[in-house]
Order: structure tokens, then C-alpha cells, then sequence
DNA sequence: TTTAACTTTCAATAATTACTGAAAATTAAA
DNA sequence: TTTAATTTTCAGTAATTATTGAAAGTTAAA
């Protein structure tokens, strides 16, 4: 296989698994580029390669870069702006676990926290709060797996199997 | 808070948290709703609570079916099917995690090593394999860390939490 | 069998989500 | 300043995804 055909499958790929996990496709492909990218791309670059709008661009530029993995970069000698992912895949992980579980899991677990309090002893009340309290401890539970997931540091681990595949 | 209006917005609570993660909002609520049921319900009766269409439910109830979260159960004297959630959370959390696992990681991960083949020796061809590496490595590690989520029994802990929510 | 209760399917349609492109706003060079 | 390059916004539209409802299919009671 070629390398633009591959590249194109990788974009595609990503796009796809991001669309399963509610993550819009157009923004992991951008993602998808900048990593793969050796050097930083503008606009233009992403609008011609993955042939987009502006428009569209820049919005999805902006939420990568409110997610915190990617980042502006000015070129000398240049106006416009050009943009770079961050090439370290363990600190992405990382950062979107912890904007994930920011925005989509702890107000989850505020609500369904809130609601436990209801008042009410019938059969159904009892059972409706047992529900809420399982709920609530596992979603807890899994927000503390990922968190210790992102404090554990991997670095080492990943650098180590960079390395081993070079040789 | 009345127990009905608790339940509505736990049920709503559930759907946008489904949904936020790529999973139809209707199924998620279903699941939802026959999990704080004391007793096992027919399509007529998630019909009209959630006010949605037979076609919806029996589709949605289908694939809670075949995600294995959800079956079905004879009541006497009843010719209509009536359906059940297992009301077991830490179950459901291995499950999902299981079926998620399987659909949307590892094919991804299938793809990426498939791709790294690529034989391309230039900068742009190396830069990319390495992405790939990294990305390919990173998806597996946090594929085994949710394996062993799913391994570990947690099931005295879950019983153990109720029991002392419920002195 | 026949009949009626019940379930499934799926084309048509609605609802949601994403994208475009051009006008407005911003930035910095002239 | 002016001017031109660049970025941002967002109303209109396109694409995608979800839902309805009625017809076809199935099942079991009569």
C-alpha cells in the first residue's frame, strides 16, 4: 500500500471510531492530520486535504484547541496562523479522559447523587434509590479507574516501545 | 422531588449521557426505565411511558437484547412478551464494556496495525508509522486496562455498598 | 384449519447534527 | 490612518440519524 492511501485510511479510521463514541468525525480527522503532519499546517492545508470549509475548519481548529491537543504555532515569516497536535498519544489519552470525564461523567453523577434524595418508601421508591445509589457508585467507581489511569505515568512505557520498534 | 419527576429526569439524565457517548438516546432510556421497574414490562407499557412508537421499542429492545442487558420473560396467563433488566450495575458496566470493546476498539486496532506495513522510508512515511505505532499501542493499553476492569470482581463491593446505604 | 393477538420490518418522514460560504470582525502590514 | 490579509461567525442548507406507523409476518388460541 502507499503512503497517501494508507494515510487516508488511518484519517478515515479515526474519523470513525471518534463517530462511535460521540466525538464529531470532522474534528478527530482534522486531529488525525496534525498528528501525522511533520510539520505545522494552516487553513488552507486542512480545508485542500481533507476538503472541508473554512467555516468548518476553524471551528473544529477551536475546539481542539479548548480540549488542549493542539496548539496554535506561528512560522516565520508568515501571517496566518498554523496549528500542531501534539505528537505524545499518551498525554492524549490522557487529556481527553480528563475532559471527558469533566464535561460528560461528573455531571452525570451530581444529578443522579441529587435525585437519591427523594422522599418516598413505597416499594418503587425503594427500589428507584437502590438503582440511583448503584448507578452512582459505578459511574464513581469508573470515573476513579480513569482517573487513576491518567496519574499514572506511562511515558516510560510508550518511549520504550517507540524505541524497541525502531531498532 | 416527587418519585415520578425523579424518575423522568433520570431517565432524561440517562438518555443525554447515552448519547454523549455515541449511543442512541432511546435505547439508553429503555434500559433506564426497566431498570428501576419492579416488575417486567410489555412494549405497550414503554410505549406509553416514554411515549415512542412499537416500531421504536421493539427495535431499541432488540438491541438492549443483543447488547445482553435486557431479556425477555413470560409472565402467567399473559400471551405478550414482557422484558427485564438485570439489575445487577457492575454486570452492566462489564457488559458494555465488553460489547464496546469488541465493535468499536479492536477493529480500530486491527486496521492500525495493518496500516503500519506501509513500506515508505522518507520522513513524512516514518513520522507516520510511528503516529500509528504509538496510536496502535495506546488503544491496546487502555484495551487491556479495560479488560482487566471487567475481570476483576467487584461484586462484593457493589453488595457490600448497598447493604450499608440501606441501615 | 381459521382467526386474532402480537411482533417485526422498513419506506417515508421527522429530528438532529454537521457543514458551507459569504459577510462581519479582527489583525497587522503599508 | 488606510488597506489587505486573515479569522470568525452564523443563517441557510445538507447529511445523517432516529422515529413513525402501517403492512407483512408470526404465533398460538379457538
Amino acid at each position: 500500500m502507499e503512503l497517501n492511501e494508507a494515510k487516508n485510511k488511518y484519517i478515515q479510521t479515526w474519523g470513525s471510531l471518534a463517530t462511535s463514541w460521540g466525538i464529531n468525525k470532522t474534528m478527530a480527522q482534522v486531529h488525525a492530520l496534525l498528528l501525522v503532519s511533520t510539520k505545522p499546517l494552516s487553513a488552507e492545508d486542512i480545508m485542500e486535504t481533507l476538503k472541508i470549509s473554512r467555516g468548518n475548519v476553524n471551528m473544529n481548529v477551536r475546539a481542539l484547541i479548548d480540549w488542549g491537543i493542539v496548539s496554535k504555532e506561528f512560522v516565520v515569516g508568515e501571517r496566518k496562523e498554523f496549528f500542531v497536535a501534539d505528537k505524545d498519544i499518551w498525554e492524549l489519552f490522557k487529556q481527553i479522559t480528563k475532559e471527558r470525564k469533566k464535561r460528560e461523567i461528573e455531571p452525570v453523577i451530581k444529578v443522579l447523587d441529587e435525585l437519591q434524595k427523594v422522599d418516598d418508601s413505597t416499594e418503587e421508591g425503594e427500589q428507584f434509590k437502590k438503582v440511583l445509589g448503584d448507578l452512582s457508585f459505578v459511574t464513581t467507581k469508573v470515573n476513579s479507574m480513569l482517573e487513576n489511569a491518567i496519574k499514572a505515568d506511562e511515558h516510560w512505557l510508550l518511549s520504550n516501545f517507540t524505541k524497541i520498534m525502531k531498532k
